[in-house]
DNA sequence: TATTGTTATACTCTATAACTATA
DNA sequence: TATAGTTATAGAGTATAACAATA
């Protein structure tokens, strides 16, 4: 019965190795990927709240924190430093004084339509590597692997 | 020549349901991952720590940080919580006294040993779910990806 | 009473660069 | 001069819980 493991024993799980391929791919692409957000600017977390605000017509605090993954008291911080970058603002619905929308300004959106097609080739040069079954199967497997943890 | 790209066209990119796909996986994993870690009062990177020292005679500054990938900066901070909490000490080896050596404590150790195994099986249990072929097809899939980003 | 979002608190992690001690 | 690690600086993100305003 093995209820009870050694570290040893527990080291050697076959598993192991999926999960660290997991998490140095992970970082792998982040580095990759925060390379090119950083000379924007922005830090990856506020480039993904303007990434997920261009074309909508905005979006509420709680629907904006699902979205990009941060609890709602982290994405006022967020939110405080594009509105101070003059990058979003926060709209109050009549309807329900209670939300706000968050919508890029002017400002926020020509920043948009600059830095997200750039980055968008600039992770395409990579992605090109890939044929388009084997991009398919990366998927698949990636999909698989999130589903036992669901 | 497709050198420029509008965000409709940009966001409409076959790689993006790959790069989400990667994120929320790895996310979700992390959420599973990181309820056990915080059970047992260490943070994320702190648990790290921990068990890449286990099973070893120690480890210098470099190699810790090279291992746990985190700067020589901010690895400084980790092992101080660490070393306040009785967990892990630094000693000077003789030879080369510009090093420390980080060795856990039997404090450290013996958490180690309890805490490894524990976090081992509540994966496992998860991974358990996978057939054999289905783990490797995923860690190939997961290799190759990581590959176009290198 | 429930919901939306802010605020308060306190900490961890992050990067960068200057610095100390040793080699 | 080069290397190992710390320190200083400054900021960003994190969780949690209490809070105000609105529904």
């Amino acid at each position: 019965m093995n209820v009870e493991l050694d570290s040893k024993t527990a080291a050697k799980q076959p598993f192991y190795p999926t999960v660290r391929e997991l998490a140095t791919t992970y970082q792998t692409f982040c580095a990759y990927d925060e390379a090119h957000i950083r000379e924007t600017g922005l830090t990856p977390p506020q480039f993904d709240v303007i990434c997920t605000l261009g074309n909508t017509s905005g979006m509420f605090m709680n629907q904006l924190a699902e979205k990009t993954l941060v609890t709602k008291g982290t994405l006022t911080g967020i939110v405080d430093r594009l509105e101070q970058k003059g990058l979003v603002r926060r709209e109050v619905p009549p309807e329900n004084r209670r939300c706000f929308l968050i919508v890029l300004t002017p400002e926020g959106e020509q920043l948009f339509e600059q830095i997200f097609p750039q980055h968008t080739l600039y992770l395409k040069e990579r992605f090109d590597r890939l044929s388009p079954s084997e991009l398919k199967e990366i998927q698949t497997a990636l999909s698989r692997l999130k589903s036992i943890f669901q």
